[in-house]
DNA sequence: CCTCTATGGTAAACTCTGTTTACTACCAGA
DNA sequence: TCTGGTAGTAAACAGAGTTTACCATAGAGG
């Protein structure tokens, strides 16, 4: 599944950019930088879909139902999204429902490394770009994304 | 206590979050937004694969296969999607290619309208970040994106 | 104690969207 | 003229999600 973009930049003035490109664009190639690091590293398997689980805060000790709710998906998607992950090796669901207890999702040793990874991959990016941008600029980005994030624009 | 993420905020630290999650979920309000208040505006039928159509700088003159590199997907897949907003009367192509010459995709009225309508939605959309941010730190946000879109970060 | 209802999970059919594979048409250059 | 490259198209396929429907459990009220 290539989400990859035009490989050279658009001829467009950042002034004319509208902030809906100028956060989809990183957002999406963070994402797919994300899933390649994640594969190389030994974590094959995980696509796209699967990281609607991984993200965080991460699955473990969460029933199938709320993470379908965080993740803005129904219950059977999420179940199917799951399932898959259990074949994968990188969590295991608490036994069956008819046994009266819900159903609870884990970590397997691998999922945790996987999600440890995951923060690892995203810690590094992070360094990236504030080799990028400078120190300073970028603790100031991520402080206005954050009172973006705690205001209620994004709900 | 489910915490949901689209109703409700997590209870979450914001100098914990990543800068994955920090611009993903501005980005996927603004595009789900965008889509509703479109629909609502009358231009039915549109959306969330439309979007790479519409989107900046927009499909106007340009052939299909361009479109499809823009948007990072195959030609095959783009030229459903135009065959679905040429349905949808939003856009037309020039001749078939048999003819000799390239395809062109041109918008109708009613495409060129959505178009105006969504850069308008988006220009509410900032207005009102502008609002909850204030005018200084939201030009300041724009430039911090505009200096990471202007950056090898996003290719 | 029994039923009714709400909750959580599951399963199957369907739909939408994208890729892969394969084909046709045109064009520019050896 | 032949040949390779570009542009577009078509059909088969794969995946990911929703809808519809169903089962099991737990808790409340009669």
């Amino acid at each position: 599944m290539s989400m990859s973009f035009s490989k050279e930049k658009p001829p467009v003035k950042t002034k004319d950019m509208l902030i809906g490109a100028l956060l989809r664009v990183p957002a999406e190639a963070i994402l797919r930088r994300l899933i390649g690091e994640l594969n190389a590293a030994g974590f094959e398997g995980l696509s796209l879909p699967h990281m609607a689980v991984l993200r965080f805060p991460g699955p473990d000790g969460v029933r199938p139902g709320v993470l379908a709710e965080r993740a803005g998906m129904s219950k059977q998607a999420m179940n199917r999204l799951l399932g898959s992950l259990e074949d994968l090796g990188y969590v295991v669901r608490s036994g069956a429902p008819s046994e009266g207890r819900a159903r609870i999702v884990r970590f397997t040793k691998r999922g945790r490394a996987a999600y440890v990874k995951e923060v690892e991959i995203l810690r590094g990016i992070e360094r990236e770009w504030s080799a990028e941008l400078g120190p300073r600029d970028f603790a100031r980005l991520k402080l206005l994304l954050g009172r973006v994030w705690d205001s209620p624009l994004v709900r």
